[in-house]
RNA sequence: GGCGGCAUGGCCAAGUGGUAAGGCAGAGGAUUGCAAAUCCUUUACCCCCAGUUCGAAUCUGGGUGCCGCCUCCA
């Protein structure tokens, strides 16, 4: 069994096999950069970085896939045109801001930065030269200086959506008013370009000046980058209609080939029940989420315990949920490293997965099936939590000074499991991009639009206080006056010193037998 | 109105013909003076009705409810 994924255009689950043998061309439609990125953009990209860190593992049936992931920025756009005008600012200034933002975001979420980054402001040619030739094949007309993509010449158009043009037509009329109707032959007629209208920033074209529409940005940044037909097109599901359908046919009214073998789609982040969007106002950014204390690794897992493909409902007792879950696998992914030396897991014990236990290569057999399963990522967590829970327990027995016993040594070869699995979903402990996210954004987090504010979430709270400076002796003063008191059956004194401490980020654990030991923060 | 999708325990969520993964919460236990932390154990017959089948959460038909797209949108 290979990889199978949920294809729209065919809508069933297909054997995933690629153009060229273990190579994969990937292009994602990426943000207009009017604005920050919500917790939509961070699921929709944290769900294809995982696709793209699987089909990149060497465990996949038959070995590592190649990769070329290609993701745009809309750069050039009424949004952002408008921000610009309201800001006082250049487009360029706007999008210039965005894309930095975007790349502090993902970079803190632990997504793979894309092979190329293509942008419409840089692909004008390819846009024109992709225009012209659809006007010469008659697939475009122009009018007054805008130029529209002739729909109804397009055979197959609606094959991504479903959609047929012919009882489409009714609901259509009506809906569409403005200056454009008059020049459109057919109401799903979209424009190719649009001629600006006086003061309006333009782009000179054989057209006059204008700027593109959003559909053609992305066929020509598919082309200059992958060539005619790709294997893999990724959006969200509220691309699929018009955007993702008038790319295919602008695309391959242009090439006569394919456009993309495979296209898959996320689901929506939802906000009680509703879609998290803009217009709705019910967003909450990314790094507002961040900044409110919840961590990058706590967010993807939230993601990926649910389907790519399904809705997911954000609400404050999932991420909770995420966050305490998070907290154990976490555990787990770091006793290795922080407790090599006490392990004994040296580089020299890393053994290779060809000399795995049977259970774990049966957990690495299920985690494999999972995710070929059209990326199941809620049931490859499943296996990673399954391997993770003695790791966890062995984590916080060494966290309160237990020796590790003979057969807790011989676990190096599951935590390599774990690590090396976790970091397929992108799950890593410590993640570096935090920091600058946070250290970056001057008010930072302050985006005023959070409908949703998010309380700072416990998982970062010690972490201030940890830094407080009592020394070693200073501690161990007052624990042993508690163990004092405790002897003297003074618990209200002993109680007393306990807070102190909890209230310097000293934490106290009595183990048995009637000894105590402490740990900051 | 057209197209598509979803409905599993308190919450989230896997499972697509053979007696329900996992996470969170809860309960019980261990430990403790108590607490925290930790560890162990434990909790469902799957929206409704009809049908196919030896057998269905899983297939078919009908119903109900919810969501997305049809305008910019990850």
């Amino acid at each position: 069994m290979t990889l199978r994924l949920t294809n729209t255009l065919s809508r069933a689950k297909e054997a995933f096999t690629p153009l060229v043998d273990r190579q994969v061309s990937i292009y994602c439609c990426g943000v207009t950069v009017y604005d920050l990125c919500h917790l939509g953009h961070a699921r929709s990209y944290i769900v294809w970085d995982v696709l793209r860190r699987y089909l990149s593992w060497p465990g996949q049936v038959g070995g590592a896939y190649t990769v070329t992931f290609v993701q745009n920025f809309t750069d050039i756009d009424d949004k952002i045109l408008h921000r610009a005008a309201q800001e006082g600012l250049a487009m360029e200034e706007v999008s210039a801001r965005n894309i930095s933002a975007y790349f502090q975001d993902m970079d803190a979420l632990n997504i793979l930065r894309a092979d190329a980054m293509p942008r419409a402001t840089a692909c004008l040619d390819g846009i024109c030269s992709l225009i012209g030739e659809l006007e010469s094949k008659g697939a475009a007309y122009s009018a007054d200086g805008d130029v529209y993509f002739a729909v109804m010449k397009q055979a197959g158009y609606g094959k991504l959506s479903g959609r047929d043009l012919s009882e489409q037509q009714e609901g259509a009329s009506g809906r569409t008013t403005g200056e454009e109707d008059g020049r459109k032959r057919h109401p799903f007629d979209f424009a190719l370009w649009k001629g600006a209208k006086p003061g309006e920033p333009s782009f000179p074209s054989p057209w006059g000046p204008g700027r593109p529409g959003w559909h053609i940005e992305c066929s020509a940044m598919v082309r200059q980058e992958l060539g005619d037909t790709i294997d893999i097109h990724l959006g969200g599901a509220d691309l699929i209609f018009p955007h993702h359908e008038n790319e295919i046919a602008q695309s391959e009214a242009a090439s006569g080939k394919p456009l993309a073998r495979y296209w898959l789609h996320n689901g929506m982040v939802n906000v009680g029940g509703e879609k998290m969007s803009k217009s709705l106002g019910n967003f909450t950014t990314i790094r507002a989420l961040l900044g409110s204390g919840v961590s990058p690794m706590t967010l993807r897992l939230f993601v990926l315990q649910a389907h790519y493909r399904k809705p997911l409902d954000f609400t404050l007792e999932g991420l909770e949920a995420a966050a305490t879950g998070w907290k154990g696998l976490s555990g787990a992914l770091a006793v290795g490293s922080t407790y090599a030396d006490v392990l004994g897991w040296s580089d020299s014990q890393v053994g290779s997965s060809a000399a795995l236990p049977e259970e774990l290569k049966a957990i690495r057999e299920r985690f494999r099936e999972a995710m070929d399963d059209d990326l199941n990522t809620a049931a490859a967590l499943g296996e990673l939590f399954e391997l993770a829970r003695p790791l966890r327990a062995l984590a916080n027995r060494l966290r309160i000074g237990d020796i590790p016993s003979e057969a807790d040594r011989l676990q190096g070869p599951r935590w390599q499991l774990l690590v090396e699995l976790a970091a397929v979903l992108g799950l890593e402990p410590d993640p570096s991009g935090l920091k600058e996210l946070l250290a970056s954004s001057p008010g930072g987090c302050g985006e005023p639009a959070t409908a949703a504010p998010m309380p700072a979430a416990a998982e970062q709270a010690g972490a201030a206080a940890a830094s407080s400076g009592l020394s070693e002796a200073a501690i161990e003063a007052l624990v042993d006056q508690r163990k004092a008191a405790k002897a003297a059956r003074d618990f209200a004194s002993a109680d007393r010193l306990r807070a102190e401490l909890k209230a310097q980020g000293i934490e106290l654990v009595d183990k048995p037998g009637g000894v105590t030991v402490w740990l900051r923060g």
